[in-house]
DNA sequence: TTTGACTGCCC
DNA sequence: ATTCTGC
DNA sequence: GCAGAATGGGCAGTCAAA
């Protein structure tokens, strides 16, 4: 690892890590997105989390980094003016683990300034004056008087709105971006739409930058005078490549400035980025990239890094950069500056509502800007008539309707009270939805959006046989599920083995059925706007089973607890993970007035309780729960710079008295249990070890950062367990060269009843693996047992 | 030619 | 995927 | 309740290095 030394470094003024940065809270929407009243005080809250305070790194003999004692956050919580020389010129670490880590070396010790361009860094002009809103956007910055958009532009704006968490503040800015760009280079709003969005393609056009952290490290050095090494140990210490990038340009002096990037030049070479294929291009693409980044001036070079490893981290990405457009069309093009001036608040603030709206929908029916944006800038349509223009249509995939995660069957029963409904399987497979257009071209796509067609020819060839004759064209959801040869469902992981390109359909070797449990348009028309009941029958109607290959998911309609709780039983007999429950009609509003309407149309994009989900490892009474000892972690990014995350649980085997590594585990923790292990596993605590034990077996490619004497029993819980590759649990007992591993681990909470030898052993997870492989017509056993795992205070999960 | 790091995308 | 947090 | 962020296991595909 790095060089073995002490470096200090200077305290600065430091932004302060809280809330109270922006009193966005208090500010109406309306003043919001008029920009009236945006006294944002600079210096706010940064997102990632990051200080401008360092402190001495240190390690132990053996080379480990060892957390000396820990920066209190706290002492920061005043906050000042953050000059822009001063944070454009000095690294900002992690907090907390700044003397956690190795801090890099010399390149990093601030030296004789030698940034090029402080002037571009702003934090003043960050907030536009208040002004009228038909003027706001007459004055553009000094720097783009004309011409085509500069990239700065964007990265000022990035800066501005990561150092901001309210929402309507984030907005606002980027609203004025874009009536920026909309006013005075509107040519350039698609752009500047992808590179805000971190996208430069609809995802279901498949075009990939193929740029991560190994061409990053390349063109950092072939521009900085840093090792690929020293690149690491920074990456180490920042946990952010865009800091990154900034600290190793700063270690040489780069004094050349070619011209100035523009937001379409720097978006075109993305493109030709992600053209590039074959031999060679790895040194190609970093070649581009490097260009780039001579090219860039000030904050431009931290945002053009994010953007190339597609991690923007500004804290707006989808919604928000949508809800942004809609309110720059909307004062920019559809109301012109005179009728704009005689609404009333309450008129603007409508306007404003349906923009929001209106855009959602046509994004949630046609996510894709290159249709979206000319649409909106034409002078006949704009937001008014846009909705008209942005129906879905076969060969445009829709964003899926989602269901909502309950814990507990009970909630379903209060939720749904009083209405239709009827519940589904839920296969544990690949959600597919399957277009077919009237001139026959068969199209399908992933739950999010990419283009499959290509992995399932089989599916293409299938189509004929389960459409009935008037069935034209359709959009189908449904889940693809590998099966065996007798046509049972076989698991997710005998799926993911399936080749996913070039596939010659007599060459498929994981044969898969189709379940289909949703259509949302049929014969030319859309259904989306029809009850799930509507849309079923339909479906039903238009499509035929086919043995092992097309069928109906399996559906129960009843509203019987008890028949309920039976059918999600008998669903995970059959290998499923659980069961969706889903309105059937839409109740009329003036039943149950209380209550919120739910809706039984097909809500693309929508995660709403119309659609629940079920899945067994919800259930206290139903999930396996592991009880592990946590034995190393690494240094969390971004959020949670500042803590360990994730952290690498091992289960005990009692035979070999060693611990074997059997997940990492990130979610389920709370920003308190966060704050309490740094100090449970603090240098003091003498729980940290200068590297493994020799009774820890892990592999080499899962070494943490940290290395932890095993002290502690978690309770994990998961979903199924998996043949890992990579972890060591139960080594050779299933699988002659792999371990076992969980899906979706979570915490849950500390055994302090337990010692370290009451963890979990190899045995019992090879126990519960074996378990969840019986499937098929033999019910595997009564559902609420209890036995490893060591749930003991399970409650009973009577229904009603 | 084989291996393995990296990347993207399923869940 | 899951989960937590701030708004 | 939404939106965003951080990150889990594990696979196929791609390209570079051995």
């Amino acid at each position: 690892m790095g060089p073995k030394r002490k470096s200090t470094g200077s305290l600065n003024a430091t932004p302060k890590k809280g809330k109270k940065d922006v009193d966005s809270g208090t500010q109406s929407t309306l003043d919001a997105f008029l920009g009236i009243k945006s006294l944002v005080s600079p210096g706010g809250n940064k997102r990632d989390g990051s200080v401008t305070s360092q402190t001495s790194a240190e390690r132990d003999e053996n080379g480990e980094k060892i957390p000396a004692a820990v920066l209190a956050g706290d002492q920061f919580e005043q906050w000042e003016e953050w000059p822009p020389e001063t944070w454009a010129t000095n690294a900002k670490p992690r907090k907390g683990f700044d003397s956690v880590r190795d801090v890099a070396g010399p390149e990093l010790v601030p030296g004789p300034v030698v940034e090029t361009s402080a002037v571009s860094i702003s934090v003043q002009p960050v907030d536009e004056p208040v002004l009228p809103i038909n003027e706001c956007v007459e004055t553009r910055p000094p720097y783009w008087q004309s011409g085509p958009t500069p990239y700065r532009l964007l990265a000022e704006r990035f800066a501005a709105v990561s150092e901001v968490t309210g929402r309507q503040v984030i907005t606002e800015k980027l609203t004025h971006m874009l009536r920026l760009i909309i006013r005075h280079a509107p040519q350039d709003l698609l752009p500047a739409l992808y590179l805000s969005s971190n996208n430069i393609a609809p995802a279901y056009e498949g075009i990939e930058l193929g740029i991560g952290p190994q061409i990053l490290v390349k063109a950092i050095t072939s521009i900085s005078d840093m090792s690929s090494k020293t690149i690491k140990a920074t990456w180490d210490v920042k946990g952010d490549w865009g800091d990154v990038v900034v600290a190793a340009r700063m270690s040489t002096q780069m004094l050349v400035q070619p011209k100035p990037l523009t937001v379409a030049g720097v978006f075109s070479t993305l493109q030709k980025i992600a053209a590039m294929k074959g031999q060679g291009t790895v040194n190609q693409k970093a070649d581009l990239v490097k260009k780039m980044m001579i090219a860039c001036q000030g904050e431009e070079l931290r945002f053009l890094t994010r953007t190339l490893v597609s991690h923007l981290r500004i804290g707006a990405v989808r919604t928000t950069i949508l809800i942004a457009l809609s309110h720059a069309v909307l004062l920019e093009h559809d109301i012109p500056a005179d009728v704009l001036k005689s609404l009333s608040k309450d008129q603007l603030k409508a306007r404003v509502k349906t923009a929001e709206q209106t855009l959602k929908e046509c994004y949630a029916q046609v996510p894709n800007y290159d249709i979206i944006v000319p649409l909106l800038l034409n002078p006949d349509i704009g937001l008014a008539r846009i909705i008209a223009e942005c129906k879905c249509m076969p060969g445009v995939p829709i964003r899926p309707m989602l269901g909502k995660i309950t814990r507990d069957l009970t909630e379903v029963f209060e939720n749904l009270e009083g209405m239709n409904f009827c519940a589904d399987y839920k296969y544990d497979g690949q959600r597919a939805q399957i277009h077919r257009s009237d001139s026959g071209e068969i199209t399908i796509f992933s739950r999010h959006l990419e283009t499959m067609t290509d992995k399932y020819p089989d599916i293409i060839t299938l189509i004929p046989s389960i459409i009935t004759p008037s069935t034209t064209s359709f959009i189908l959801d449904a889940e693809v599920v590998a099966i065996d040869e007798a046509g049972a469902v076989a698991s997710f992981q005998t799926l993911s083995n399936r080749a996913r390109k070039n596939v010659a359909e007599g060459e498929v070797k994981v044969k898969v059925c189709v379940y289909a449990f949703d259509l949302m348009f049929l014969n030319g028309v859309s259904l989306i706007t029809e009850s799930f009941r509507t849309r079923r029958d339909a479906m039903r109607k238009a499509f035929v089973p086919v043995e092992k290959r097309f069928a109906f998911v399996e559906q129960l309609e009843s509203k019987e607890p008890d028949e309920i709780q039976a059918f999600l039983t008998q669903s995970l007999q059959n290998g499923c993970e659980g069961i969706m429950v889903k309105i059937l009609d839409t109740p009329s509003t003036t039943s149950t007035s209380t209550r919120r309407s739910l809706l039984a149309t097909y809500e693309p994009d929508k995660r709403t309780e119309s659609w629940l989900k079920v899945k067994k490892d919800y259930l206290s009474t139903l999930a396996d729960s592991f009880d592990l000892v946590p034995i190393g972690a690494w240094y969390g990014t971004g959020r949670k710079a500042t803590w360990y995350s994730p952290i690498l649980l091992a289960c005990w085997n009692p035979e070999t008295e060693c611990f074997e590594s059997f997940c990492k585990c990130m979610s389920g923790f709370s920003d308190a249990f966060y704050k309490s292990m740094k100090d449970r596993y603090s240098p003091e605590s003498g729980k940290l070890l200068p590297g493994p034990k020799s009774y820890f077996t892990i592999s080499d490619s899962q070494r943490p950062d940290v290395w932890f004497l095993p002290s502690e029993v978690w309770e994990i819980r998961g979903a199924d367990l998996t043949v890992s590759p990579v972890h060591q649990a139960a080594m050779g007992k299933v699988d002659e060269a792999k371990g076992i591993s969980l899906r979706f681990p979570r915490f849950i909470k500390v055994r302090d009843d337990r010692s370290v030898e009451d963890a979990t052993t190899p045995d019992e997870i090879v126990h519960m693996f074996t378990r969840q492989r019986v499937r098929g017509p033999e019910p595997v056993k009564e559902a609420a047992e209890e036995d490893m795992g060591g749930d003991n205070e399970v409650e009973d999960d009577e229904i009603i």
